[in-house]
DNA sequence: ATCCCTTATAGTGTATACATACTGTACCCT
DNA sequence: AGGGTACAGTATGTATACACTATAAGGGAT
C-alpha cells in the first residue's frame, strides 16, 4: 500500500489528532498556550469539524485543557504531575497484579508473560546492552505490561491503566530509552526485570499482597529515571514528553 | 431567570448530553442497543454537530462504547465491572488520602474536612433516618469524598477519581439511597461514618499506610450495599444504574 | 489623564448540505 | 436451491456558511 493511499485509509479527525498531538509533543506548541480552531485549521490542512473532534479528544486525552470562556490551551504539566502520574500508574498496575493473583490465572494464560519475560531476559543479559537492545527493549517492555494488565481481566481497570498510560511521561517506557545514555543504565534494566520476574511468581503462588507491591516499586523505577536524567540534562531529547513541563528544564 | 433563559444559557451540546445520559440510565435506551446519530437527533431536538459532541463526551464518561464501524451504542456492564469500578475508586481514594497523610495538611485546610465530619455525625445521629436525611447525607457524603480528595493536592489524581466516579454506579453515593430501604441501613450508615472519621485522624497523624487502608474498605461498603441491595430487590428504582447491567437483574 | 462605552475583530457554537462507507435485501446466475 | 453480486437505503465523515459571544482597542466624555 502506498503512503497516500495509507493516509487516506485513516480520518481526517485521526490525522488531525495525530498531527496536533506531534505539535504538541515537540514542544512547538508550548503549555499554556492556546489553540484556536482555525489555527489548528492551518497546521492540519483538514476542516473545522474534525479539527474540532481532535481538539476534544486531545483534551480527554489529557494534553489540552478546555477553557472556561470556549476553546483549548496546552496543558501545562509540574514535575510533581508528572511523578504523581507515575505512581498513579503504579498503583493501578498493582491493583491489576492484585486481581490476577488473587483470582488466579490458568497456566496457559500465563504462558505469553513467562514467554516474554524469557525474551527481556535475553536483552538485558548484553553488557554493554546496544541502542537497538534499548529499542526492542522498550517494545517488549510495553507488551510485558499490557500481558499483565490483561490477567487482571477487568475491562473497567484496564481502561484506565491504558488512559493513564497515555499520557507521554507515564507510561512504563517513558524514560527507558533516556537511561541508555547513563552510566546506571544496566543496573536499573536489571532491577526493573527483577521486578518483572516477582510479580508473574506472585502471581502463580497468588500472593496478591506481594504482587502489588511490586509493581508499585516498579514504578519508582520511572521516577528515578526520570529524576537522573534531568539531573544530567544531557539527553532531553531523548524525553519529548518534557515538552509540557511548566517551567521548562532545557 | 426563567426556565426557558436557563435552558437557553446552556449549550446545545450540553443539553443533548444531559438528554442521552437520561435517556440511558432509565433504561429507555438499553445496553448494547445501537444509538444513531439521526435517532439521537429526535429525542434531544438539535442539531446533528452537538449531538455528535455529545455522544463522544458520554463515550469517554464510559456509558457509550466506540463501533468500530463507527457510530455508537450503549456499553453494557457486568456485575463484575461495577463491583471492580468500586474497588477501582476505593484505590485511588486511597492513594489520595496517603498522598494527603504523607505529604501533610495544614491544619486550616483540616479544617472544612472536620465541619463536614460534623454535619455528617448530626445526620447519622437520628435513629431511625428519615428519608430526607438519607438524602441530605448524600450530598454532604459527596461533599466529604471531594474535601478530601483535593488534601491530596494532586491534579493528575483528583482528574481520575473524578472520572472513574463519574460512571453513575461507581460514585460514593451510589447505592446510599438504596440502603434507605435496608433493615441494615442504620448501622452501614454508622460504619461508613467511622471510616470517614478515622481517614481524618490518620490524616492529621501523617499516617499514610491507615489512611489508604481505611479508604479502601471504606469503598467495600458501597460493595456490600449493591449487593444487599440486589438480592432484597425490592427497591431497584433506587438504583438507576442498574440499567446498564448486561443481563439486567429486573 | 483616567475611566467607560462603543465598535470592530476573532473565535467558538450550531445547522445543514454533500460525500462516502457500510449493511441488508433482492434478484440473478450457476 | 444456494450463493454471489448489485443496488438501495441508511449511517457516519466532512466541509462550510451563518450566528452569537467574548475580548481588546480606540475614542470620547468627565
Amino acid at each position: 500500500m502506498s503512503e497516500r493511499e495509507a493516509e487516506r485509509s485513516v480520518s481526517q479527525t485521526v490525522r488531525a489528532q495525530l498531527a496536533l498531538r506531534d505539535m504538541i509533543l515537540s514542544g512547538r506548541l508550548r503549555p499554556g498556550e492556546r489553540i484556536s480552531e482555525l489555527q489548528a485549521v492551518d497546521i492540519t490542512g483538514v476542516s473545522r469539524t474534525p479539527v474540532r473532534l481532535a481538539l476534544v479528544r486531545l483534551e480527554d486525552e489529557g494534553l489540552l485543557q478546555a477553557i472556561p470562556s470556549g476553546g483549548f490551551m496546552v496543558k501545562a504539566f509540574t514535575e510533581r504531575d508528572i511523578l504523581d502520574s507515575i505512581e498513579l500508574r503504579g498503583t493501578l498496575e498493582g491493583l491489576a497484579a492484585r486481581f490476577a493473583a488473587e483470582r488466579g490465572v490458568s497456566a496457559r494464560s500465563l504462558e505469553p508473560l513467562k514467554e516474554c519475560l524469557g525474551d527481556l531476559d535475553q536483552l538485558v543479559r548484553q553488557d554493554p546492552i546496544s541502542v537497538e537492545a534499548f529499542s526492542a527493549y522498550v517494545t517488549m517492555n510495553a507488551r510485558f505490561h499490557a500481558l499483565l494488565n490483561e490477567l487482571s481481566a477487568s475491562a473497567p481497570l484496564i481502561r484506565e491503566i491504558d488512559r493513564v498510560s497515555a499520557l507521554p511521561f507515564a507510561s512504563p517506557s517513558a524514560f527507558v530509552m533516556a537511561q541508555s545514555a547513563l552510566p546506571e543504565a544496566h543496573q536499573i534494566l536489571l532491577l526493573g526485570q527483577d521486578h518483572h520476574r516477582i510479580v508473574v511468581d506472585a502471581i502463580e503462588n497468588r500472593e496478591g499482597a506481594r504482587a502489588e507491591a511490586v509493581m508499585r516499586e516498579h514504578s519508582r523505577l520511572a521516577a528515578r529515571n526520570l529524576r537522573l536524567a534531568i539531573r544530567n540534562r544531557t539527553h532531553l531529547e531523548l524525553m519529548p514528553a518534557l515538552a509540557l513541563l511548566k517551567s521548562s528544564v532545557e
